[in-house]
DNA sequence: GCAACTGTTTGATGCTCGTCAAACACTCGG
DNA sequence: CCGAGTGTTTGACGAGCATCAAACAGTTGC
């Protein structure tokens, strides 16, 4: 069911906290985070986020920078992608990180 | 012995959790971070911090984003000011947050 | 094939940020 | 008081970033 085509994405070795926080350290991506962490698939569709308000171009920028920084995984299929969590790698990189941060559930959106 | 003046920085309610991520999200200041994780006072100078290839002024700059998103404390005492972690605030802010960051003590200066 | 669909890429624009240098403010010691 | 010490503020500059719009690329369905 995943044996799909993946985007390029860091090996979990190669994931680097300040790269996370950074991509982490912006309201949007952060929302992002937040609808992620049902561990689902989601679409790249603004819509489907709740982020209606941006330009869907601007919201491949923000899950491309999530992607490169490690923190999500992004499954190719037909024209559809769909993006989830990199929880266990992000668990066996930085344990108790992405607990404390989904735990310490920012105000959302903006 | 530390009601001496300080500075401005949020009440630790009002600590947001991206504002945080966002000062962590940059090289230096992460090693500010892990400078300040022995919980002792830290003067300002960047020889001090193993920083001298930056500016004072750069350094102050950093320190003032850490104080503002409530990451550090600063303490008036005389020509000197003295950096702390606010670890406590942190802690009960974004329980086991600050550990897992600490924990996963990434490449430190740059 | 062709049109609709999903998402990316490119270019442009304005804002933010990291850095340095110089000037400034404040304090301590003689 | 005056000079040295510590750190901040201001201004300037270049790089990076968030955003939109338009063009593009690959896929599905008719």
């Amino acid at each position: 069911m995943s044996d799909d085509e993946r985007l390029p994405q860091p090996a979990t070795a190669d994931i680097d906290l300040v790269t996370v926080l950074h991509a982490l350290g912006d309201p949007v991506r952060m929302t992002l985070l937040l609808s992620y962490a049902d561990d689902a698939e989601h679409s790249c569709d603004p819509r489907d986020l709740g982020l209606d308000h941006l330009h869907k171009s601007t919201v491949s920028h923000h899950m491309r920078v999530l992607r490169e920084a490690g923190v999500t995984t992004t499954r190719v299929a037909g024209r559809n992608r769909f993006v989830s969590l990199r929880r266990a790698d992000l668990d066996a990189r930085f344990p108790g990180l992405l607990d404390a941060l989904l735990a310490g559930r920012a105000t959302p959106v903006r």
